[in-house]
DNA sequence: ATGCGATTGTTATGTTGTATCATCGGGCCA
DNA sequence: TGGCCCGATGATACAACATAACAATCGCAT
């Protein structure tokens, strides 16, 4: 999949379609298991491009799911997670669907306080300096949590 | 007050005394109020250099001060966060004592699973890279957060 | 058929954060 | 001096986010 900013106008449709398609096939080549439920709650996910909470995608999955409950949602965003599906942003303890699924990355946030709009960004100049300032600090970087929040494009009067 | 790594030893009590004295100018050239209370809870914050969860304030402040509830506490934190005394560890959900209260910054923080210390670092290449970063999307960049987990100096084997 | 592991169901609870209204106390001014 | 305003705190209730613990189900390999 490709790549786009999250406040251009495109066919959303096909956007969520692609990104089943490539957890669909991520999973498939990995042996793990993309049941029903998890594909679901992706879908749920990816529905905007804004980030969405755990209480939202439960309340969403339960129109079609009534046995739906926390555990079987966060178990699913736990799953999705690990399988680099989807991010969690930590300011707004909701979840979005990755753009880059497949290779691994921590993702970098524009996050709208005012549409609320969230653009993944992957800058390897931004990567770097992550590194090197955790280098300097002689500390070993695992997890890299970047979220920039702000007007996007679109909202900047 | 001196920047210094949350891990090298030092004595803390210094550490904490500086603080609160920075705190004390600082409103003070702001005619902002440091009660008691708030006070008291920036001490609390700052009694180690690893985040505090807000109701690990609130049992805390409770030994002295039977009346505190969740809005004491949220009150307090709030007001330290808005005179740029405390910091937020969005991915921790805890707080944190700013080293460099006064000027204003949005804190770049390294957290060590191992250990919990965590030490703020002020890198202006990281800085810019983040600038540049939002300004190639024509974001308008507002609040930058940056939380880089893995193992602090003294954790590394 | 049986036992195993992964997934989901189910109930309850823990953790983090706010809304709302009441009360207190100091400064200001008629 | 008395009344008023306003910022800070007290107090109650609740909302939002997340997990613990155990039961049930199901595919599958032995």
């Amino acid at each position: 999949m490709t790549a786009r900013a999250a406040h251009t106008s495109h066919n959303h449709r096909a956007c969520i379609d692609d990104a089943l398609a490539t957890a669909r096939a991520l999973c498939d080549e990995r042996g793990t298991q993309l049941t029903p439920l998890r594909e679901k709650v992706l879908q749920i996910v990816w529905k905007s491009h804004k980030p969405v909470g755990a209480y939202d995608v439960l309340d969403e999955l339960a129109r079609s799911h009534k046995a739906a409950r926390p555990p079987t949602v966060y178990r699913a965003l736990d799953f999705l997670m690990a399988e680099g599906l989807i991010h969690k942003i930590e300011s707004l303890n909701a979840y979005l669907g990755c753009i880059e699924a497949g290779a691994p990355h921590t993702g970098q946030f524009l996050i709208c306080r005012n549409c609320g709009a969230t653009e993944e960004i992957v800058d390897p100049k931004l990567e770097t300096a992550l590194e090197a300032a955790a280098a300097r600090a002689h500390f070993k970087a695992e997890r890299k949590i970047v979220e920039i929040s702000g007007l996007c494009a679109r909202c900047i009067v």
